[in-house]
DNA sequence: CCGAGATGATTGAAGTGTCAACTTTCCTCG
DNA sequence: CGAGGAAAGTTGACACTTCAATCATCTCGG
């Protein structure tokens, strides 16, 4: 697996690699910290309450939502545990599989998301939409599929695993 | 500071932001994830080990280390510990300021270093850079380019904090 | 020169994520 | 039907980060 003799950046590749994993580090440095002192919640528990409150019922099956974020089952069982413990989410047992819990989006939980959502999305468009030209924006998206493409293929994941945007990030 | 009326994002923006989110964490997942198994530490503590090889006497003062990396400095200070207990890195106290510590990488951690880098830098290149054409990875250089030197900006940081490649992310 | 505030660094607790082990229930196929 | 294996979910231990508090030293204006 280790090749023969590994194929070494030159100097513009390691400016691009560097530059983009500081980039992506400093972007989702300021994101989260604006979403921690507005809502007092990582982005990740807010990608849950989003996803929870776009599905029917404000209710998904634990597995599916974990699919849906790439997360663990046992990473979103413990945030789920925190989501709970806030009164933001509800666990309910599965009509039709014993074994299933559903996890619910909570009144309370939903307000928080409605309170939480202008000052993301504001901290969001001033971070990189702002910043960016209508052509970078527009390449962006173009690198970002397929990065998502080739990913999902080689992790085996296919995309329709992955609700409910799958059709964008379809192989081919 | 919350905007009165949210600058809500459209239908493409919320396509080439969740699309840039998810390729962003699946990217680095997979390239920590070969990295852990390669080289047993995430990637945070090979920029460590990188950044100290890259100094004269492959030494630096702690601060200074955290800076480079923005890493706050008892992000810094813990993984130290765990370095030197892997005894890949060893603090030394510092001459001219008796308050300072300056982080030493010994010649194991130069060579788990030396060791791992071939399969990182593959793991970077079939993950990122044979996914793109080399008008997407310049147009990913500049855009990245771009959100550095605001994010920068933003939180106060002069580039040149950020040493070596300060010069590449000068404001103007 | 001296005291106040800034800087360098560490510490411990709490939050979040990973990993492996485990339980329960479901599904399949002989 | 009834194993045996797959899938759903949880749990506990450990690893990494953050946050606030702390200590020591340095710097600088009066």
């Amino acid at each position: 697996m280790p090749p023969n003799s590994p194929r070494w950046l030159d100097a513009d590749e390691r400016r691009t690699w560097i530059g983009f994993l500081y980039a992506q580090i400093l972007l989702f440095e300021q994101i989260e910290q604006d979403l921690q002192r507005d809502a007092g919640m990582p982005l990740a528990y807010y990608q849950i309450l989003v996803t929870l409150s776009e599905h029917l019922g404000r209710a998904m099956r634990m597995s599916d939502l974990a699919r849906s974020l790439f997360f663990s089952r046992s990473r979103l069982s413990h945030a789920v545990d925190r989501l709970e413990r806030n009164g933001w989410v509800r666990r309910d047992s599965c009509p039709e599989d014993r074994r299933g819990a559903v996890a619910v989006l909570t009144d309370e939980g939903f307000a928080v998301l409605e309170a939480a959502a202008p000052q993301h999305v504001e901290s969001v468009r001033t971070h990189l939409f702002d910043q960016l030209s209508p052509d970078q924006a527009r390449e962006l998206r173009v690198v970002s599929e397929v990065l998502i493409r080739h990913l999902l293929d080689s992790l085996k994941i296919s995309a329709s695993d992955v609700l409910p945007e799958a059709e964008y990030w379809q192989s081919r």
